[in-house]
DNA sequence: AAGTCGATATCGCCA
DNA sequence: TGGCGATGTCGACTT
Protein backbone atom coordinates (compact mmCIF):
# COMPACT_ATOMS: atom_id res chain seq x y z
CA UNK A 1 0.00 0.00 0.00
CA UNK A 2 1.21 3.19 -1.00
CA UNK A 3 2.67 5.06 1.98
CA UNK A 4 2.49 9.43 2.24
CA UNK A 5 5.93 10.89 2.85
CA UNK A 6 6.25 12.36 5.94
CA UNK A 7 6.80 15.39 3.68
CA UNK A 8 3.78 15.55 2.21
CA UNK A 9 0.70 17.36 5.14
CA UNK A 10 -2.42 18.54 4.94
CA UNK A 11 -3.61 20.33 7.47
CA UNK A 12 -7.82 21.43 7.88
CA UNK A 13 -9.49 23.94 10.33
CA UNK A 14 -13.24 23.63 9.30
CA UNK A 15 -15.33 26.93 10.90
CA UNK A 16 -12.53 27.66 13.15
CA UNK A 17 -12.46 30.67 15.51
CA UNK A 18 -11.13 33.53 13.77
CA UNK A 19 -8.15 33.90 16.45
CA UNK A 20 -7.75 29.89 15.87
CA UNK A 21 -7.83 30.75 11.97
CA UNK A 22 -5.21 33.40 12.75
CA UNK A 23 -2.26 31.34 13.83
CA UNK A 24 -3.04 28.54 11.67
CA UNK A 25 -2.46 30.88 9.09
CA UNK A 26 0.64 32.35 10.63
CA UNK A 27 2.44 29.20 11.37
CA UNK A 28 1.66 27.73 7.44
CA UNK A 29 2.88 30.66 5.96
CA UNK A 30 5.98 31.64 8.33
CA UNK A 31 6.36 27.40 7.71
CA UNK A 32 6.41 27.77 3.58
CA UNK A 33 3.34 26.40 3.34
CA UNK A 34 0.84 26.86 0.53
CA UNK A 35 -2.35 27.71 2.82
CA UNK A 36 -6.11 28.93 1.59
CA UNK A 37 -8.57 30.24 3.36
CA UNK A 38 -12.45 30.44 2.16
CA UNK A 39 -14.98 33.03 3.96
CA UNK A 40 -16.88 35.95 3.74
CA UNK A 41 -14.55 38.49 3.19
CA UNK A 42 -14.00 42.07 1.63
CA UNK A 43 -11.05 43.03 -0.59
CA UNK A 44 -8.89 46.37 -1.54
CA UNK A 45 -6.17 46.77 -3.47
CA UNK A 46 -4.61 49.84 -4.05
CA UNK A 47 -1.21 50.20 -6.00
CA UNK A 48 -0.43 50.34 -10.05
CA UNK A 49 -4.58 51.01 -9.48
CA UNK A 50 -6.89 50.75 -6.75
CA UNK A 51 -9.95 48.12 -6.56
CA UNK A 52 -12.88 47.46 -4.20
CA UNK A 53 -14.90 44.28 -3.25
CA UNK A 54 -17.58 43.98 -0.87
CA UNK A 55 -18.64 41.37 1.02
CA UNK A 56 -18.83 38.20 -0.34
CA UNK A 57 -17.72 34.23 -0.40
CA UNK A 58 -14.59 33.52 -2.09
CA UNK A 59 -11.31 31.23 -1.87
CA UNK A 60 -7.63 32.92 -0.79
CA UNK A 61 -4.81 31.03 -1.90
CA UNK A 62 -1.11 32.32 0.03
CA UNK A 63 2.16 30.71 -1.79
CA UNK A 64 5.37 30.70 -0.19
CA UNK A 65 6.86 32.85 -2.72
CA UNK A 66 4.77 35.45 -1.61
CA UNK A 67 1.58 35.20 -4.55
CA UNK A 68 -1.64 35.93 -3.13
CA UNK A 69 -4.84 34.90 -5.22
CA UNK A 70 -8.56 35.47 -4.52
CA UNK A 71 -11.18 33.91 -6.65
CA UNK A 72 -14.70 34.09 -6.72
CA UNK A 73 -16.82 31.17 -8.37
CA UNK A 74 -16.69 32.49 -11.43
CA UNK A 75 -13.27 33.43 -14.48
CA UNK A 76 -10.44 31.73 -14.53
CA UNK A 77 -8.45 34.97 -13.17
CA UNK A 78 -8.32 36.05 -9.85
CA UNK A 79 -10.48 39.10 -8.70
CA UNK A 80 -7.58 39.98 -6.86
CA UNK A 81 -3.57 39.29 -6.17
CA UNK A 82 -0.79 40.44 -5.38
CA UNK A 83 2.43 38.72 -7.26
CA UNK A 84 5.77 36.68 -6.29
CA UNK A 85 7.88 38.34 -3.73
CA UNK A 86 5.26 40.21 -1.25
CA UNK A 87 5.24 39.67 2.29
CA UNK A 88 1.96 38.28 3.87
CA UNK A 89 0.65 39.28 7.49
CA UNK A 90 -1.94 37.90 9.16
CA UNK A 91 -3.87 39.54 12.31
CA UNK A 92 -7.24 39.88 14.16
CA UNK A 93 -8.93 43.41 13.30
CA UNK A 94 -10.19 43.97 17.08
CA UNK A 95 -14.14 44.75 16.95
CA UNK A 96 -15.30 48.26 18.37
CA UNK A 97 -18.58 47.87 20.56
CA UNK A 98 -20.63 47.40 17.56
CA UNK A 99 -18.22 45.82 15.02
CA UNK A 100 -17.82 42.31 14.77
CA UNK A 101 -13.89 41.33 14.77
CA UNK A 102 -12.17 40.02 11.82
CA UNK A 103 -9.39 38.37 10.39
CA UNK A 104 -7.23 40.66 8.16
CA UNK A 105 -4.57 39.10 5.58
CA UNK A 106 -2.24 41.91 4.40
CA UNK A 107 0.29 41.49 1.38
CA UNK A 108 2.53 44.14 0.22
CA UNK A 109 5.37 45.10 -1.97
CA UNK A 110 7.00 47.50 -3.15
CA UNK A 111 8.74 48.71 -6.59
CA UNK A 112 6.09 49.32 -7.18
CA UNK A 113 4.28 50.24 -3.92
CA UNK A 114 1.60 47.90 -3.52
CA UNK A 115 -0.90 46.49 -0.61
CA UNK A 116 -3.97 44.30 -0.97
CA UNK A 117 -6.02 43.53 2.15
CA UNK A 118 -8.35 40.33 2.58
CA UNK A 119 -10.58 41.01 5.27
CA UNK A 120 -12.75 38.14 6.88
CA UNK A 121 -15.65 38.25 9.05
CA UNK A 122 -16.16 34.60 8.70
CA UNK A 123 -13.80 31.72 8.36
CA UNK A 124 -15.41 28.18 6.31
CA UNK A 125 -12.00 26.90 5.61
CA UNK A 126 -8.54 27.58 6.86
CA UNK A 127 -6.05 24.97 4.77
CA UNK A 128 -1.87 23.93 5.37
CA UNK A 129 -0.17 22.15 2.17
CA UNK A 130 3.10 21.28 2.40
CA UNK A 131 4.22 19.30 -0.55
CA UNK A 132 7.02 18.51 -2.90
CA UNK A 133 6.83 19.27 -6.61
CA UNK A 134 9.91 19.09 -8.33
CA UNK A 135 9.10 18.69 -11.90
CA UNK A 136 9.01 21.26 -14.30
CA UNK A 137 6.08 21.52 -17.39
CA UNK A 138 7.24 20.97 -20.80
CA UNK A 139 5.93 22.79 -23.36
CA UNK A 140 5.49 22.28 -27.12
CA UNK A 141 3.80 24.16 -29.74
CA UNK A 142 5.82 27.79 -29.09
CA UNK A 143 7.34 30.79 -31.12
CA UNK A 144 10.44 29.05 -30.51
CA UNK A 145 9.59 25.80 -31.79
CA UNK A 146 8.36 27.39 -35.17
CA UNK A 147 11.69 29.22 -35.25
CA UNK A 148 13.93 26.31 -34.58
CA UNK A 149 11.65 24.28 -37.97
CA UNK A 150 12.76 27.51 -39.91
CA UNK A 151 15.89 27.36 -38.95
CA UNK A 152 15.81 23.66 -39.78
CA UNK A 153 14.29 24.03 -43.34
CA UNK A 154 14.66 27.59 -44.35
CA UNK A 155 13.02 26.89 -47.62
CA UNK A 156 9.94 26.24 -45.97
CA UNK A 157 9.94 30.22 -45.99
CA UNK A 158 10.41 30.74 -49.02
CA UNK A 159 13.59 28.52 -51.95
CA UNK A 160 16.58 29.70 -51.14
CA UNK A 161 16.09 31.69 -48.06
CA UNK A 162 19.06 31.68 -45.84
CA UNK A 163 18.86 32.51 -41.77
CA UNK A 164 21.90 34.95 -40.80
CA UNK A 165 21.16 35.76 -36.92
CA UNK A 166 18.42 35.07 -34.87
CA UNK A 167 17.73 37.90 -32.52
CA UNK A 168 19.55 40.35 -34.46
CA UNK A 169 19.53 44.26 -32.68
CA UNK A 170 17.87 46.63 -34.45
CA UNK A 171 17.47 50.22 -32.87
CA UNK A 172 13.70 48.84 -32.70
CA UNK A 173 14.11 46.12 -31.10
CA UNK A 174 15.35 42.74 -31.93
CA UNK A 175 14.58 40.66 -35.32
CA UNK A 176 12.93 37.07 -34.75
CA UNK A 177 14.90 36.07 -37.82
CA UNK A 178 17.65 37.83 -40.28
CA UNK A 179 18.28 36.49 -43.48
CA UNK A 180 18.84 36.87 -46.94
CA UNK A 181 16.90 35.50 -50.36
CA UNK A 182 18.06 34.20 -53.45
CA UNK A 183 18.95 37.39 -55.20
CA UNK A 184 20.69 38.41 -51.37
CA UNK A 185 18.51 41.43 -50.28
CA UNK A 186 17.97 41.45 -46.68
CA UNK A 187 14.97 39.66 -44.89
CA UNK A 188 13.57 40.30 -42.17
CA UNK A 189 11.46 37.46 -40.38
CA UNK A 190 8.86 38.28 -37.41
CA UNK A 191 6.79 34.76 -36.25
CA UNK A 192 4.23 34.42 -34.70
CA UNK A 193 2.94 31.00 -33.25
CA UNK A 194 -1.01 32.29 -33.96
CA UNK A 195 -3.41 33.99 -36.06
CA UNK A 196 -2.26 37.65 -36.24
CA UNK A 197 -4.22 40.99 -36.21
CA UNK A 198 -2.36 44.46 -36.77
CA UNK A 199 0.30 44.93 -34.06
CA UNK A 200 2.15 41.78 -35.40
CA UNK A 201 2.27 43.82 -38.98
CA UNK A 202 3.33 47.73 -36.91
CA UNK A 203 5.84 45.51 -35.22
CA UNK A 204 7.00 43.89 -38.64
CA UNK A 205 7.16 47.41 -39.90
CA UNK A 206 9.21 48.74 -36.95
CA UNK A 207 11.93 46.62 -37.62
CA UNK A 208 12.07 46.77 -41.61
CA UNK A 209 12.27 51.04 -40.97
CA UNK A 210 14.99 50.42 -38.45
CA UNK A 211 17.02 48.21 -40.57
CA UNK A 212 16.43 50.25 -43.30
CA UNK A 213 18.01 52.88 -41.86
CA UNK A 214 20.30 51.19 -39.77
CA UNK A 215 21.75 49.19 -43.06
CA UNK A 216 21.60 52.71 -44.80
CA UNK A 217 21.10 50.64 -48.06
CA UNK A 218 19.12 52.16 -50.99
CA UNK A 219 17.53 48.69 -51.63
CA UNK A 220 14.49 48.21 -49.62
CA UNK A 221 14.86 45.61 -46.97
CA UNK A 222 11.92 42.99 -47.08
CA UNK A 223 9.40 42.04 -44.33
CA UNK A 224 7.79 38.65 -44.19
CA UNK A 225 5.51 37.80 -41.22
CA UNK A 226 5.41 33.84 -40.57
CA UNK A 227 2.10 32.84 -38.71
CA UNK A 228 -0.82 29.93 -39.51
CA UNK A 229 -3.15 32.89 -40.61
CA UNK A 230 -3.89 36.70 -40.60
CA UNK A 231 -6.96 38.64 -40.45
CA UNK A 232 -8.41 40.47 -43.11
CA UNK A 233 -7.16 44.25 -41.31
CA UNK A 234 -3.82 42.94 -40.58
CA UNK A 235 -3.47 41.54 -44.50
CA UNK A 236 -4.71 45.13 -45.55
CA UNK A 237 -1.82 46.67 -43.66
CA UNK A 238 0.06 44.10 -44.44
CA UNK A 239 0.28 45.30 -48.36
CA UNK A 240 -0.47 48.95 -47.80
CA UNK A 241 3.86 49.08 -46.63
CA UNK A 242 4.75 46.15 -49.01
CA UNK A 243 5.25 43.20 -46.26
CA UNK A 244 4.88 39.93 -46.98
CA UNK A 245 2.76 36.86 -45.45
CA UNK A 246 3.92 32.94 -45.53
CA UNK A 247 1.61 30.83 -43.58
CA UNK A 248 3.30 28.33 -40.82
CA UNK A 249 2.37 26.94 -38.05
CA UNK A 250 4.78 25.63 -35.07
CA UNK A 251 5.18 22.24 -35.06
CA UNK A 252 2.56 20.20 -32.76
CA UNK A 253 4.75 17.66 -31.37
CA UNK B 1 -23.99 35.55 17.45
CA UNK B 2 -23.30 35.33 13.88
CA UNK B 3 -25.29 32.65 11.84
CA UNK B 4 -24.20 30.60 8.97
CA UNK B 5 -26.50 30.91 5.74
CA UNK B 6 -27.76 28.14 5.11
CA UNK B 7 -26.23 28.53 1.28
CA UNK B 8 -22.62 28.66 2.82
CA UNK B 9 -21.31 24.98 3.41
CA UNK B 10 -18.02 23.50 3.25
CA UNK B 11 -17.31 19.84 2.76
CA UNK B 12 -13.99 18.73 3.65
CA UNK B 13 -12.39 15.11 3.21
CA UNK B 14 -9.00 14.06 4.33
CA UNK B 15 -6.84 11.57 3.13
CA UNK B 16 -9.66 10.04 1.47
CA UNK B 17 -9.67 7.14 -0.85
CA UNK B 18 -9.84 7.83 -4.85
CA UNK B 19 -13.70 6.15 -5.08
CA UNK B 20 -14.59 8.62 -2.19
CA UNK B 21 -12.55 11.53 -3.66
CA UNK B 22 -14.26 10.82 -7.22
CA UNK B 23 -17.90 10.77 -5.58
CA UNK B 24 -17.60 13.95 -3.51
CA UNK B 25 -16.37 15.76 -6.49
CA UNK B 26 -18.53 14.71 -9.01
CA UNK B 27 -21.64 15.40 -6.79
CA UNK B 28 -19.95 18.99 -5.89
CA UNK B 29 -19.38 19.46 -9.71
CA UNK B 30 -22.64 18.21 -10.61
CA UNK B 31 -24.25 20.90 -7.78
CA UNK B 32 -22.64 23.86 -9.16
CA UNK B 33 -19.60 24.36 -6.64
CA UNK B 34 -16.82 25.25 -6.27
CA UNK B 35 -14.37 22.20 -5.99
CA UNK B 36 -10.81 21.68 -5.11
CA UNK B 37 -8.37 18.83 -4.72
CA UNK B 38 -5.00 18.64 -3.31
CA UNK B 39 -2.63 15.74 -4.05
CA UNK B 40 -0.17 14.03 -6.22
CA UNK B 41 -0.74 13.98 -9.41
CA UNK B 42 0.71 14.57 -13.14
CA UNK B 43 -1.12 16.86 -15.66
CA UNK B 44 -1.41 16.81 -19.34
CA UNK B 45 -3.06 19.65 -22.05
CA UNK B 46 -3.26 19.40 -25.81
CA UNK B 47 -4.90 22.29 -27.58
CA UNK B 48 -3.31 25.76 -28.83
CA UNK B 49 -0.11 23.81 -27.73
CA UNK B 50 1.10 20.99 -25.86
CA UNK B 51 2.43 20.42 -22.38
CA UNK B 52 3.22 17.65 -19.79
CA UNK B 53 3.59 18.02 -16.67
CA UNK B 54 5.54 15.09 -14.12
CA UNK B 55 4.26 13.58 -10.49
CA UNK B 56 4.29 16.76 -7.83
CA UNK B 57 1.67 18.21 -5.46
CA UNK B 58 -0.43 20.15 -6.36
CA UNK B 59 -3.77 22.41 -5.95
CA UNK B 60 -6.73 21.83 -8.46
CA UNK B 61 -9.84 24.09 -8.37
CA UNK B 62 -12.76 23.84 -10.48
CA UNK B 63 -15.17 26.37 -10.88
CA UNK B 64 -18.95 26.11 -11.80
CA UNK B 65 -18.44 28.19 -14.73
CA UNK B 66 -16.36 25.33 -16.08
CA UNK B 67 -12.99 26.83 -15.37
CA UNK B 68 -9.97 24.78 -14.16
CA UNK B 69 -6.59 25.39 -12.29
CA UNK B 70 -3.39 23.42 -11.69
CA UNK B 71 -1.75 25.90 -9.08
CA UNK B 72 1.82 25.12 -7.71
CA UNK B 73 3.48 26.16 -4.43
CA UNK B 74 5.08 29.21 -6.36
CA UNK B 75 4.05 31.28 -9.46
CA UNK B 76 0.75 33.80 -9.87
CA UNK B 77 0.00 31.69 -12.96
CA UNK B 78 -1.51 28.69 -13.01
CA UNK B 79 1.00 25.95 -14.32
CA UNK B 80 -2.04 24.33 -16.12
CA UNK B 81 -5.39 25.65 -16.52
CA UNK B 82 -8.75 25.51 -18.82
CA UNK B 83 -10.81 28.81 -19.40
CA UNK B 84 -14.51 29.30 -18.64
CA UNK B 85 -17.02 27.15 -20.41
CA UNK B 86 -15.59 23.46 -20.35
CA UNK B 87 -16.82 20.31 -19.75
CA UNK B 88 -15.36 18.31 -16.33
CA UNK B 89 -15.64 15.05 -16.09
CA UNK B 90 -13.65 12.95 -13.11
CA UNK B 91 -13.32 9.31 -13.07
CA UNK B 92 -11.16 6.34 -11.29
CA UNK B 93 -8.73 4.30 -13.94
CA UNK B 94 -8.73 0.86 -12.83
CA UNK B 95 -5.04 0.02 -12.30
CA UNK B 96 -3.82 -2.67 -14.06
CA UNK B 97 -1.96 -5.88 -12.14
CA UNK B 98 1.37 -3.83 -11.72
CA UNK B 99 -0.49 -0.30 -11.82
CA UNK B 100 -2.15 1.65 -9.10
CA UNK B 101 -5.82 2.91 -9.48
CA UNK B 102 -6.16 6.73 -10.73
CA UNK B 103 -8.35 9.48 -9.73
CA UNK B 104 -8.74 11.40 -13.36
CA UNK B 105 -9.99 15.19 -13.67
CA UNK B 106 -10.78 15.58 -17.89
CA UNK B 107 -11.67 19.05 -18.38
CA UNK B 108 -12.43 19.72 -22.70
CA UNK B 109 -13.72 21.93 -24.93
CA UNK B 110 -14.22 23.00 -28.47
CA UNK B 111 -13.67 25.74 -30.23
CA UNK B 112 -10.49 25.54 -29.95
CA UNK B 113 -10.70 22.36 -28.98
CA UNK B 114 -8.97 21.63 -26.19
CA UNK B 115 -8.35 18.90 -23.35
CA UNK B 116 -6.73 18.99 -20.00
CA UNK B 117 -5.91 15.71 -17.94
CA UNK B 118 -5.28 15.84 -14.24
CA UNK B 119 -4.41 12.49 -13.02
CA UNK B 120 -4.12 11.95 -9.11
CA UNK B 121 -2.12 8.90 -7.75
CA UNK B 122 -2.96 10.14 -4.06
CA UNK B 123 -5.54 12.58 -2.58
CA UNK B 124 -4.81 14.41 0.23
CA UNK B 125 -7.97 16.84 0.36
CA UNK B 126 -11.17 16.82 -1.13
CA UNK B 127 -12.78 20.17 -0.41
CA UNK B 128 -16.71 21.19 -1.94
CA UNK B 129 -17.25 25.16 -1.26
CA UNK B 130 -21.43 26.45 -1.80
CA UNK B 131 -21.26 30.42 -1.00
CA UNK B 132 -22.58 33.43 -2.22
CA UNK B 133 -20.70 36.61 -3.75
CA UNK B 134 -23.21 39.34 -5.33
CA UNK B 135 -20.65 41.67 -4.96
CA UNK B 136 -18.89 43.26 -8.37
CA UNK B 137 -15.64 44.92 -8.08
CA UNK B 138 -14.56 48.42 -8.54
CA UNK B 139 -11.55 49.47 -10.23
CA UNK B 140 -10.00 52.76 -10.16
CA UNK B 141 -6.81 53.95 -12.56
CA UNK B 142 -7.99 52.57 -16.00
CA UNK B 143 -7.22 53.64 -19.35
CA UNK B 144 -10.78 54.51 -19.31
CA UNK B 145 -10.32 56.80 -16.66
CA UNK B 146 -7.48 58.65 -18.04
CA UNK B 147 -9.76 59.27 -21.19
CA UNK B 148 -12.54 60.40 -19.13
CA UNK B 149 -10.36 62.70 -16.86
CA UNK B 150 -8.90 64.29 -20.64
CA UNK B 151 -12.50 65.03 -22.06
CA UNK B 152 -13.33 66.50 -19.14
CA UNK B 153 -9.89 69.24 -18.88
CA UNK B 154 -9.29 69.09 -22.35
CA UNK B 155 -6.22 71.73 -21.61
CA UNK B 156 -4.57 68.97 -19.66
CA UNK B 157 -3.70 67.95 -23.34
CA UNK B 158 -2.96 71.40 -24.58
CA UNK B 159 -3.97 74.74 -24.81
CA UNK B 160 -7.26 75.08 -27.02
CA UNK B 161 -7.58 70.93 -28.04
CA UNK B 162 -10.99 69.70 -28.55
CA UNK B 163 -12.01 66.50 -28.40
CA UNK B 164 -14.27 65.34 -31.45
CA UNK B 165 -14.85 61.90 -31.02
CA UNK B 166 -13.71 58.89 -29.17
CA UNK B 167 -13.55 55.36 -30.22
CA UNK B 168 -13.02 56.90 -33.88
CA UNK B 169 -12.83 54.40 -36.81
CA UNK B 170 -9.87 54.33 -39.04
CA UNK B 171 -9.06 51.45 -41.23
CA UNK B 172 -6.13 50.54 -39.40
CA UNK B 173 -8.23 50.47 -35.98
CA UNK B 174 -10.33 52.70 -32.83
CA UNK B 175 -8.48 55.77 -32.41
CA UNK B 176 -8.64 56.30 -28.73
CA UNK B 177 -9.64 60.17 -28.87
CA UNK B 178 -9.97 61.98 -32.05
CA UNK B 179 -9.88 66.16 -32.05
CA UNK B 180 -8.55 69.13 -33.44
CA UNK B 181 -6.15 71.66 -32.08
CA UNK B 182 -6.32 75.87 -31.69
CA UNK B 183 -5.48 75.70 -35.23
CA UNK B 184 -8.04 73.27 -36.83
CA UNK B 185 -5.22 70.34 -37.32
CA UNK B 186 -6.80 66.82 -36.76
CA UNK B 187 -5.32 65.28 -33.93
CA UNK B 188 -5.11 61.42 -33.01
CA UNK B 189 -4.50 61.02 -29.39
CA UNK B 190 -3.07 57.28 -28.12
CA UNK B 191 -4.23 56.81 -24.19
CA UNK B 192 -1.87 54.09 -22.03
CA UNK B 193 -2.20 54.10 -18.42
CA UNK B 194 1.35 53.22 -17.67
CA UNK B 195 4.86 53.57 -18.77
CA UNK B 196 5.26 53.23 -22.79
CA UNK B 197 7.48 51.32 -25.36
CA UNK B 198 7.94 51.19 -28.70
CA UNK B 199 4.75 48.75 -29.25
CA UNK B 200 2.50 51.57 -28.13
CA UNK B 201 4.19 54.42 -30.75
CA UNK B 202 3.86 51.95 -33.56
CA UNK B 203 -0.12 51.62 -32.59
CA UNK B 204 -0.23 55.43 -32.54
CA UNK B 205 1.25 55.80 -35.94
CA UNK B 206 -0.60 52.99 -37.54
CA UNK B 207 -3.72 55.25 -36.42
CA UNK B 208 -1.94 58.37 -37.99
CA UNK B 209 -1.08 56.79 -40.97
CA UNK B 210 -4.80 55.59 -41.61
CA UNK B 211 -6.26 58.82 -40.95
CA UNK B 212 -4.24 60.72 -43.66
CA UNK B 213 -5.06 58.41 -46.16
CA UNK B 214 -8.83 58.36 -45.09
CA UNK B 215 -9.04 62.20 -44.98
CA UNK B 216 -7.46 62.08 -47.88
CA UNK B 217 -5.92 65.43 -46.49
CA UNK B 218 -2.59 67.15 -47.78
CA UNK B 219 -2.47 68.60 -44.36
CA UNK B 220 -0.39 66.04 -41.57
CA UNK B 221 -2.71 64.64 -38.82
CA UNK B 222 -1.25 65.09 -35.82
CA UNK B 223 -0.22 61.83 -33.10
CA UNK B 224 0.24 62.11 -29.63
CA UNK B 225 0.59 59.86 -26.84
CA UNK B 226 -0.68 60.31 -23.51
CA UNK B 227 1.23 58.63 -20.75
CA UNK B 228 2.94 58.59 -17.75
CA UNK B 229 6.18 58.11 -19.58
CA UNK B 230 7.85 56.56 -22.45
CA UNK B 231 11.01 54.47 -22.56
CA UNK B 232 14.06 56.40 -24.16
CA UNK B 233 13.38 53.91 -27.45
CA UNK B 234 10.06 55.01 -27.67
CA UNK B 235 10.64 58.60 -27.28
CA UNK B 236 13.47 57.79 -30.35
CA UNK B 237 10.61 56.40 -32.26
CA UNK B 238 8.00 59.16 -31.43
CA UNK B 239 10.95 61.70 -32.92
CA UNK B 240 11.54 59.55 -36.13
CA UNK B 241 8.08 60.09 -37.10
CA UNK B 242 6.87 63.21 -36.06
CA UNK B 243 4.99 61.96 -33.42
CA UNK B 244 4.33 63.41 -29.82
CA UNK B 245 4.21 62.96 -26.01
CA UNK B 246 2.13 64.22 -23.21
CA UNK B 247 2.62 63.48 -19.85
CA UNK B 248 -0.42 62.34 -17.90
CA UNK B 249 -1.31 59.42 -15.18
CA UNK B 250 -4.72 58.26 -14.61
CA UNK B 251 -6.43 59.52 -11.66
CA UNK B 252 -5.34 57.92 -8.69
CA UNK B 253 -9.02 58.18 -7.07
C1' DA C 1 -17.86 33.24 -33.82
C1' DA C 2 -14.13 36.28 -34.86
C1' DG C 3 -11.62 40.79 -34.54
C1' DT C 4 -9.56 44.22 -31.78
C1' DC C 5 -7.37 46.04 -27.77
C1' DG C 6 -6.75 46.89 -22.64
C1' DA C 7 -4.60 44.70 -18.42
C1' DT C 8 -2.95 45.96 -11.19
C1' DA C 9 -1.75 41.76 -17.39
C1' DT C 10 2.31 37.81 -15.94
C1' DC C 11 6.61 35.81 -17.25
C1' DG C 12 11.25 35.15 -18.93
C1' DC C 13 15.29 36.95 -20.95
C1' DC C 14 18.91 40.11 -21.39
C1' DA C 15 21.66 44.48 -21.09
C1' DT D 1 16.46 46.71 -12.08
C1' DG D 2 14.21 48.28 -16.34
C1' DG D 3 13.33 47.41 -21.12
C1' DC D 4 11.29 44.39 -24.31
C1' DG D 5 8.38 40.95 -26.35
C1' DA D 6 5.77 36.22 -25.95
C1' DT D 7 1.69 34.21 -23.87
C1' DG D 8 -2.16 27.76 -24.41
C1' DT D 9 -2.17 35.18 -22.55
C1' DC D 10 -7.51 36.52 -20.35
C1' DG D 11 -11.49 39.41 -20.71
C1' DA D 12 -14.61 42.92 -22.49
C1' DC D 13 -16.77 44.83 -26.29
C1' DT D 14 -18.08 45.21 -31.02
C1' DT D 15 -19.36 43.38 -35.47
Amino acid sequence: MTRTEPDTRVDTLERPALEAARETLADGISREALVTVFGRCTVDYDGRASSELGSGDRHVMCKPDGTILVHTDEGQKPVNWQPPGCEHTVELAEGEADTTDALVLESTRSTPEERLRVTFTRVLQVSVFAGTDETSISLVGTEEDLRKRILETPDLLESGFTPLATERATPAGAVDIYGEDSAGRAVVVELKRRRVGPDAVSQLRRYVDALERDLHADAAVRGILVAPSVTDRASRLLSDHGLEFVSLEPPAE
